[in-house]
DNA sequence: ATGAAAGCGCTAACAA
DNA sequence: TTGTTAGCGCTTTCAT
């Protein structure tokens, strides 16, 4: 039935030994290797990787948990990550948590049970801050969203300067009633929050702000609903892609004319958002980056078990479009 | 070091084959049972899934490979078949081939070397036309383009039909001078063509039609080029959403008004069509259905191996937008 | 350089 | 219901 380097061994006249190291790229005579090679090309073998993988104690293989894949942002860093992956011979299992606690542990289990060599996870606030790399048994790279305390390894961006970035730009265009969407979940939304928060203060403006959900249907609820309001902000900052999708929506379904009715700016440079609209200023993360500092801090925690945490911080980049221009 | 099934059974003081009937639901006295749970939660123990696929000799996993998963058709589609196989007790693994047959074939073989239990893939013409999924030894549902002759299950959109559609809305419009792009290396462009070849020869007007390849980079200097040409058509039809992007893109580019200028319309109601301009009229494909049709077909492939392949053909919405109205 | 043999952690006969 | 035991297919000593 199914064809393994017994039969390979058998086909080739050599032990399973020379077979295994014939495919390990071991010691073995040129004479020999040939013949394997042609007994692997007799018989059909295929490795059983499942049984590489048990007897060899290593998977090879990472764990990516995001919230979701839909978001441009994962889908960006995810490819990044599975580029540097494979090339380095490594496997990986792309999990969706839907921001959801119970997701993120039933995943890290899997992981656990999938003895993974490590794990690039875009946790939520909650888990991140309960999060014991130790007791997990294999290392923790967190992207996006950074533990308390350094708890883990983490790649995110500058979330309070990056937000800052947008507030200057706004003010710069003569805005001084400056509103902010965040998300409610993660510690990414928090960061950026304290970011907007602070560069309003130190212009000596308020700094209304709202969290909601992190969904494209929450954000058009709450941007509908607070343009509605009498003190309705003139300018809005939004805090990731998702947001500003559910932003814009609202934007279309009122009639407003950007920037002219309302100036609009947020995060992630979403391929849509320069063909929305004016165009949408916005903060461009350095994706791949994210991906493969992510890739690389697992790989030098893997040789390196001991050395300290490190937070790799990474800075955005303002694009301005015409959705805030004066 | 590592917690084995036999450190559960000597914590339990029961028999490995006791913790092993315990964690899959076998028949065992609930005391005993208390007893391994007890022990599992006193020792950390985390089953070992390459053990136990190599002994159960079932992986329960799918392979699933797509083009590139930052193609939202893409992303969309995994989504759905990662929800439906995850509550099915599944794994997925999930691939990105950027459309190449040398990664195809290389993914295919990692597909064997994992034992999976079968495959879900959007292949290239090239791969499609030449599958033998006897040979592989696993089944495969092909999605988004099928292969000559029904060489395997496969789960489609009415191309030719849905092409038809946005050439009949156009024509409605009161367009003649219709042109059409498509993507050069699948044959979904292939049968988008056809589709949209037949409808206007069947309104008795020519037809003009250009291939590039699968990026946005490519068709954005196609239609560059093309709308610059004194024979210019009037009207564009576009085979999927990423050619749409580069279309858009070469459209702001021009700095030409739609519809007034130029009429659009084209494939995949990707979540910023409804934001870009006027809103992009779009054929809308059934993204979930389409993932939970692929997984629903190879479940039922295991089941009856013998019985002969399949095609389901699913059909796309016109979704009317802006940028194709008079 | 090659082979014999042990055993990774688990499930599935088979016995009891 | 429970325990004993034989492997699943592979890598890795340990001999030779």
């Amino acid at each position: 039935m199914t064809v393994s380097i017994k039969d390979v061994a058998l086909a080739a006249g050599v032990s399973v030994a020379t077979v295994s190291r014939a495919l390990a790229k071991g010691p073995v005579s040129a004479a020999l290797k040939a013949k394997v090679e042609a007994a692997i090309a007799a018989t059909g073998y295929r490795p059983n990787l499942s049984a590489r993988r048990l007897r060899s104690r290593h998977s090879d293989t990472i764990g990516l948990i995001v919230s979701d894949i839909r978001n441009p942002f994962f889908t960006a860093v995810s490819r990044a990550v599975e580029d540097v992956a494979y090339q380095a011979g490594m496997r990986v299992i792309l999990c969706n948590t839907d921001e959801n606690p119970d997701k993120e542990a039933m995943y890290l289990r899997l992981m656990q049970e999938e003895r993974v060599t490590g794990v690039i996870f875009a946790a939520t606030r909650a888990t991140a801050e309960t999060l014991d790399a130790e007791a997990l048994g294999f290392p923790v790279v967190l992207i996006d969203r950074a533990a308390p305390g350094g708890a883990a390894d983490a790649v995110v961006l500058d979330n309070a300067a990056a937000a800052g970035l947008l507030v200057s730009h706004l003010r710069e265009q003569g805005h001084s009633r400056i509103g902010g969407l965040f998300g409610n979940t993660s510690s990414t939304g928090a960061e950026r929050h304290a970011g907007f928060a602070a560069a309003l203060a130190q212009a000596g403006l308020a700094a209304p702000a709202r969290f909601v959900a992190p969904t494209a249907e929450a954000a058009q609820q709450a941007v509908s609903a607070w343009l509605a309001e009498a003190e309705a902000p003139r300018a809005l900052v939004i805090s990731n892609g998702l947001l500003l999708l559910g932003a814009m929506r609202a934007v279309r379904a009122l009639g407003l004319e950007l920037p002219r009715q309302l100036a609009l700016a947020g995060f992630d440079n979403d391929s849509w958002t320069e063909l929305a609209g004016p165009g949408l200023t916005v903060i461009e993360q350095p994706v791949d980056e994210i991906g493969r500092a992510a890739m690389a801090m697992l790989l030098e925690r893997l040789e390196q078990p001991q050395r300290s945490t490190r937070k790799v911080v990474l800075t955005g980049r303002l694009v301005v479009r015409g959705s805030s221009l004066a």
